[in-house]
DNA sequence: GCGAGATAGTTGAGCGTTCAACCACCGGGG
DNA sequence: CCCCGGTGGTTGAACGCTCAACTATCTCGC
């Protein structure tokens, strides 16, 4: 009944967790290491920074930043102690509240882009074709197209 | 100097990062709620249950399982209060420690094993063509080759 | 208006990971 | 032999994430 992984396909399961769970690992270190920021924080500024007025609701944040409502709240609330951000209310919905991006951490964000994005460059691109970094955006649009519609599977 | 990403990588690189925390998050959910694992334990069961004697050095098991020798000795610790793993004294080097699989080890796995399959298999494999997923893999030694220039190239 | 259910966001406990020490043991050169 | 750098493994604190409540507000049908 349970459809198993030939031995093909248990090496391209296996050789692709190995890769991505190291990519995404020595960017983690090399952002922790050079700007002090786990890369989900990283993510989260630039979303703000790239938002109409630099704020957020937090709902949109989260869903811009692929994260959990928890953690955002998580996230934010350090964000905020490191004056990176701050929180305003909403004024069209009492519930709500916006993030806003600080200067400060505008300028953090500024002072962690340009080593952040050489990493991704380098361990990321550059050992790729052109051909196959075509061939990876198609891949993850295929995975993110059924993996989005329905978020709790089974 | 920084060698910015231009729009097309941008938007590859977002995509591939939604696609693998999205398919890595939901695997992870989905063990856990099915056999109470989270996946970086299954990975560590799994080459155990592989080994000669369903037995490895803890830093071989570490090397085997991507995961830091800090991580397994946690790991390995939680693992013993379920009684999934047993630890022996090495014969050959005093210092060593064997992380032994128990009975009730494999037999979580087992159980375990069918559904996460058929995860991996949905999630990864179905949403992609038969080229798109020799690709991948081709792309994945790529990077792991890059990232970790130890491994032996195929 | 009002009440039921949906939505926005937060909170705290429990867990896994990281990082930097730390101890114990190995192996080779004086 | 003994020392000394390297290796194998563990530990504890700090931290980020998950999950399940929980509060507060909105929305909509009656």
């Amino acid at each position: 009944m349970t459809r198993w992984l030939d031995p093909e396909e248990q090496r391209t399961w296996r050789t692709f967790l190995a890769a991505t769970q190291a990519l995404m690992e020595t960017l983690d270190r090399e952002l922790q290491r050079d700007a002090d920021m786990p890369h989900a924080y990283y993510v989260i500024l630039v979303h703000l920074s790239e938002a109409p007025d630099r704020r957020l609701r937090m709902s949109e944040l989260a869903e811009a930043a692929g994260s959990s409502r928890s953690r955002l709240s998580h996230a934010v609330g350090r964000l905020e102690q490191f004056g990176w951000v701050r929180r305003e209310d909403c004024p069209t919905d009492r519930r709500g509240q916006l993030a806003v991006l600080t200067d400060q951490g505008f300028a953090a964000l500024a002072a962690a882009a340009p080593g952040h994005v050489e990493g991704v460059r380098r361990h990321l691109f550059d050992p790729l074709s052109p051909a196959q970094i075509d061939q990876l955006r198609r891949i993850s649009e295929a995975l993110v197209d059924h993996l989005d519609p329905k978020r709790p599977a089974s």
